[in-house]
DNA sequence: TCTTGCCACAATGTCCGACATTGTCTAGCC
DNA sequence: GGCTAGACAATGTCGGACATTGTGGCAAGA
């Protein structure tokens, strides 16, 4: 394992020269996240630069989750930008435990978002926690699909911690999951046992229970952990 | 053969195909970590697709780490891609509380990783931690610079788990940070509150003692995170 | 024989122009 | 007023051209 301490030390040369030339225009132009930025055209000929050089970049930008390019739609910024932010790239090798793997760091940093949100959020925050969870129940009892309803219910409790790192951090391991084993759970089954966990688990946010949350979202975890492996282990068979 | 590959280059639109295409004539390859990629003139003519997307799928690999170019010097490959490996790129914004946020995330990962190998470690491992810290001790006695071996003994439990994906966060987040402030520690002071938490901690993980383990753990986090924001500090003023 | 400097080649960096594809918007129709 | 079709816009892809720079061969000299 120490043999492979090489990158660090080679990563010294950042090839950020275009990008940064970006990061500076669209800092300059006060363009935020939701924002469009100008078409590529309009990008080339005011950087004095080429197309295809600013679509280098872009593709960079877009491969760091920094914009979403649509064609035909042009390009909008999803994540912040600014010739101060820092990218860390993760090489994770999938082999056929790998998904425990993901759900087992995953798993501390959703259980100390939870705390965290339970200890800081404010009454927005919980106000947002509640509105989520509401909206969940809904499409979990119209029998719809209720995964998107959970991922906002989700990202609602991390963007309470006032940290968006922990959003970014257990949205790739989500993505990476995603990405692997696009299957869908057995909603019905899944839902039953823990979507009325999720409406305790706003509960006693709103409440500021912190250990009673933990242990809320650890029996959450657990459940759709072992549902995780279920499909991997079916997909594996299959 | 270029004939053949013509209608997955055209089925491929989108870029992350394209990557995927690479990767596969990779594997195919059997190429490695080091090896060279082939030019840009011939992937483009092998996948049967023009350079300017090769371009964007090299660059976009290169924003990952995946593999770094050289004008005149060609591709080289600097980390592990496959078809089943995965990338995850993680942006986070820079700003003067940043550093907080990373610790905030760091900490729940390091403590459940000496959780778990508290719980799992076998023998090998045990030993190799033993060993890590008695290097550790050495260097700290002589009054030399104890980060490198500070890195190794926590690299150790990091691999005692089982779980490279630990060390591969942690490891991002440790290297965002010396990114970010690459000033030296208060190595003697620091090194007086903590080095002797390492023996502790070493001997309570061969003990096999958990909740000791975390918590020892848990005041050394306090420690460093308080030390790195009291220099981020310093040298925000200066 | 070894070293050193030069030069051709190779490979990436950049730019341009063209066409294809697709989301967006608007004007006109019912 | 709502809906549809078409113009427009913006990205996707391609091929070619030249610039820039590392690599390796080759010959001259010590």
């Amino acid at each position: 394992m120490a043999d492979n301490l090489t990158p660090a030390a080679k990563e010294a040369r950042r090839p950020r020269d275009v990008a940064q030339l970006l990061a500076a225009l669209v800092e300059a132009e006060g363009l935020g996240v939701g924002d469009r930025l100008p078409p590529e055209v309009e990008l080339a000929r005011r950087l004095g630069i080429g197309r295809s050089t600013v679509r280098e970049a872009l593709r960079q930008w877009e491969s760091l989750g920094i914009i979403t390019r649509n064609k035909g739609g042009g390009t909008r910024i999803v994540a912040e930008v600014s010739t101060r932010s820092l990218h860390l790239p993760l090489t994770v090798q999938i082999e056929a435990d790998s998904l425990s793997r993901m759900l087992a760091v995953r798993r501390p940093l959703e259980i100390e978002a939870v705390r965290i949100a339970t200890r800081v959020a404010d009454e927005a925050a919980r106000r947002r926690i509640m509105l989520r969870m509401l909206e969940l129940m809904e499409v979990f009892d119209a029998g719809g699909d209720w995964r998107p309803a959970d991922r906002d219910f989700h990202a609602a409790i991390h963007e309470a911690t006032g940290n968006p790192l922990f959003a970014k951090v257990i949205h790739q391991i989500h993505r990476a999951f995603h990405d692997l084993y696009d299957a869908p759970f057995d909603q019905p089954q899944l839902g039953a046992s823990t979507i009325p966990a999720h409406r305790d688990l706003a509960e006693v946010i709103a409440a500021g229970d912190e250990e009673k949350a933990v242990a809320i979202i650890s029996g959450i975890l657990s459940d759709v952990d072992e549902a995780a492996i279920q499909i991997a282990r079916g997909l594996h068979a299959g």
